[in-house]
DNA sequence: CGCTGATATGCGCATACACTCATAAAAGCT
DNA sequence: AGCTTTTATGAGTGTATGCGCATATCAGCG
């Protein structure tokens, strides 16, 4: 069992996952290597001012880094661990889908 | 890049795990292989009404079980995957703290 | 220094949801 | 049938937070 501590941590940080737009932008990092912020407004249609808070978030979570160039700040994503826990949720999700089916199937 | 029905699936995924009490209750049915109800309320401390309404949660997502016994309901975990998620962030948080004590120790 | 453009942040609103109390529904017992 | 025990659910409350608007801060340029 972990202790209580651990749990509020691990589930602040699937809380930070918990967010299509947080995870969006971390995918679109991941994507496209690495943006500025007017990349990710074009990419993802939201507003300036929310991609930034979103960004300030997964920065202090150690999922995102930024270095500046000028006045632009380049934003890209930092390892593979959201892309590792994605992967297993979605083969998850298959593995749901083809139970229902077989169910389906044989019922 | 996922499609936005996907990163959708991904957060409700990850929103299920972002509730200290929900993974305490999977890891508790986790360690303690499967409960009724009382023994959650007594192992966890929360209500009688917020273990049932967070375990129908965790239910809909395929994440746990339970079966009958008479006027009782054994609950019990489902599967390993928020196991090998929360293992794989915890190795991601102790990546992290070691990193922060080699720089402090070099800077 | 002022001006312009890029990013961060204070404020407010709206919504989602955890959590509780009270109550309903279900299952066994007499 | 009523009574008891266990679990599920309707209703209400409080808090957290996503999101935008406006504005502050910051970096370069004249």
């Amino acid at each position: 069992m972990p202790s209580p501590q651990l749990l509020e941590e691990f589930s602040q940080f699937f809380r930070l996952l918990s967010e299509p737009a947080r995870l969006q932008l971390l995918c679109q990092l991941k994507h496209s290597g690495s943006m500025d912020v007017a990349g990710l407004i074009e990419a993802t249609g939201f507003s300036q001012s929310h991609i930034s808070r979103q960004l300030g978030q997964l920065q202090r979570a150690g999922l995102v880094s930024c270095e500046r160039d000028g006045v632009r700040t380049i934003w890209s994503a930092d390892n593979d661990l959201v892309d590792d826990l994605c992967n297993l949720v979605q083969n998850r999700l298959r593995q749901r889908l083809e139970a229902q089916l077989q169910s389906l199937a044989v019922g």
